[in-house]
RNA sequence: GGGUCGCUAGCUCAGCGGUAGAGCACUCGGCUUUUAACCGAUUGGUCCUGAGUUCGAAUCUCAGGCGACCCA
């Protein structure tokens, strides 16, 4: 039983017996309420000005005292009090005696209202509109969450992004924040003669990274298909099919865990551009995190959870072998054989997996318990294990590597990016290995993608790519904690409730 | 997958084996310069769910649900 829901339902039904609809058509603001606090900030103490204004917006707290009361109204741009003085609103309102009642009782925290006034500032030095007129916009039937503690609760946080989003500035502002990034990167690339194009989210073979697809299902084809979880092979057909700079920023799948790094639904921007190497990508990402970041947030040097991180360009640049020597003292270029890498990880205390069944793949195990989390400044960790990076180039010189980065800032991958392997049957033995793994048990391998190997047979001109995570970038620009601070909607599991599945049907 | 913590009024929380509590919100009364308005009165509960221990459970035990954080 919801009494304050009731309550409100009958002030609704009120107003609807007054003549006036609850939840009216339309409203005419003639002005935002930072325009009017910007306008109006010369306006002294005590003072008013004639200046006829229409606000609307939610209203948030409510004072009323005998024959005067203060309301605090809100719109996206911010608040605006208003100040309702019975004499001169019954005064403006002559034959309707109880226009002061009805404004002070038939209103509650959280309904949208529209008032027409004119300006002034209060005593103690408040900017408000005096209420001349009213109107209820929409009437809410649900109490706003506790006016100073805000929505406490970080499960409902998520859960009613709403609620959260009319109580917490700092939630509005970061989701403006992603918004801008995302424009400005847009932009960016936009201007640089790239043209974002968009690849199938459903495809039969999901492909170009190694993750676990979701699995749905076409009824009319009866076809089983995947979510994609990367966009890079389709990316790549359309630079062999002559785009010679193509992105696409948008919504990537993985069927795996969920934590504060991670979303099974999350955005990524892929940026491929031709006759480039994984060199001239670096310069590429410094240059558009920089841009990005001097866009959202005013400069290149920013807060990230209580440690300064400087992302004016260029960013340090090293290898995973040189980052490996110097946290751990192994030289994994001397290295001969599995078991002898294997001894000497276990002489400094590493953890020796399993699944690491190269010396390449114990060198990524190495970085990762060693160095990884270390790399808080913005870093280019060059020249990866070739078996590591089946879609990557060999590197020019040295020999088992790959031209690969990946970039770490505070201790997180944020992008990933090769010189593109584009010969066209090293690719088809690299992926013919990942199939073997896949079938030797290993979930995440790579298949192998027959047309997408036909591709690279038209012919692909060299090309560096680069994947960005969007995300893991707009909680280092929002100094957010969790990714899910960052995704206005995040995966949760269904709320427990009443079932009213299947078993309860028999 | 493992560990730790949490779940009590609409919101924020206290209570930790002996009658279910506070502040705010709501409702009513008062109040023409408030902005966490104030003063007074009232109302409001599946103490996450289930089982167990006990004369007695919000409190202890076990199982489950949901969440947060840490680890893998």
């Amino acid at each position: 039983m919801s009494d304050l829901r009731e309550t409100r339902l009958d002030k609704a039904r009120a107003l609807e017996a007054l003549g006036h609809s609850p939840y009216a058509l339309s409203f005419a603001p003639s002005h935002r309420t930072a325009q009017l606090q910007q306008a109006h900030a010369d306006l002294a103490k005590g003072e008013e000005r004639a200046e006829a204004v229409a606000v609307a917006g939610r209203l948030m707290t409510r004072r009323v005292m005998g024959k005067l009361a203060f309301f605090t109204l809100a719109d996206e741009t911010g608040p605006i009090q208003l100040y309702i003085d019975k004499a001169s609103l019954e005064a403006a309102h002559p034959h309707n005696p109880d226009i002061f009642s009805q404004i002070t009782t038939l209103t509650d925290a959280g309904d949208w209202i529209g008032v027409h006034g004119t300006l002034k500032r209060t005593d103690r030095g408040e900017l408000s509109v005096k209420v001349s007129d009213w109107q209820m916009l929409s009437k809410s039937l649900q109490p706003l969450p506790d006016k100073w503690h805000g929505l406490a609760d970080v499960e409902k946080r998520y859960r009613q992004r709403y609620l959260d989003l009319i109580v917490s500035p700092h939630t509005r502002e970061t989701f403006r924040r992603r918004a801008l990034l995302v424009s400005t990167m847009r932009r960016w690339l936009d201007e640089r003669d790239f043209l974002e194009i968009e690849t199938p989210v459903l495809q039969s073979q999901a492909g170009g990274a190694d993750a676990r697809p979701f699995a749905t299902h076409h009824n009319a084809l009866d076809l089983p298909l995947t979510l994609r979880i990367a966009t890079e092979l389709h990316l790549k057909r359309l630079v062999v099919g002559g785009f010679e700079r193509v992105y696409e920023l948008g919504r990537i799948f993985r069927n795996e865990g969920i934590s504060t790094r991670h979303n099974p639904e999350f955005t990524s921007v892929e940026i491929y551009q031709a006759f480039a190497d994984y060199h001239d990508m670096m310069v590429l990402t410094e240059t558009l995190i920089a841009t990005c970041c001097q866009a959202v947030c005013g400069g290149t040097v920013i807060e990230y959870q209580g440690t300064s991180i400087d992302l004016t360009p260029p960013w340090t640049r090293a290898t995973m072998h040189e980052l490996v020597q110097r946290a751990t003292g192994l030289d994994f270029n001397a290295f001969t054989s599995r078991a002898e890498a294997a001894a000497a990880m276990q002489a400094v205390d590493l953890v020796v997996p399993e699944a690491a069944d190269s010396v390449g793949r114990l060198l990524v195990e190495a970085f990762e318990q060693r160095v990884e989390s270390s790399l808080i400044q913005p870093t280019f960790v060059l020249d990866y294990p070739v078996e590591n990076s089946p879609l990557a180039r060999t590197h020019r010189s040295k020999p088992g590597l790959v031209e690969r980065f990946e970039l770490f800032i505070v201790g997180r991958e944020t992008a990933n990016a090769f010189s593109e392997l584009i010969d066209p049957l090293d690719q088809r033995r690299r992926l013919e290995a990942q199939q073997e793994r896949r079938r030797a048990g290993d979930p995440e391998a790579q298949t192998v993608d027959e047309d997408f190997l036909h591709a690279l047979e038209v012919g692909m001109p060299p090309t560096g790519g680069l994947g960005i995570g969007i995300d893991r970038l707009v909680m280092l620009l929002t100094d957010s904690p969790s990714i899910r601070d960052v995704i206005a909607f995040p995966l949760l599991r269904p709320e427990g409730r009443a079932e009213v599945g299947s078993d309860a049907m028999g």
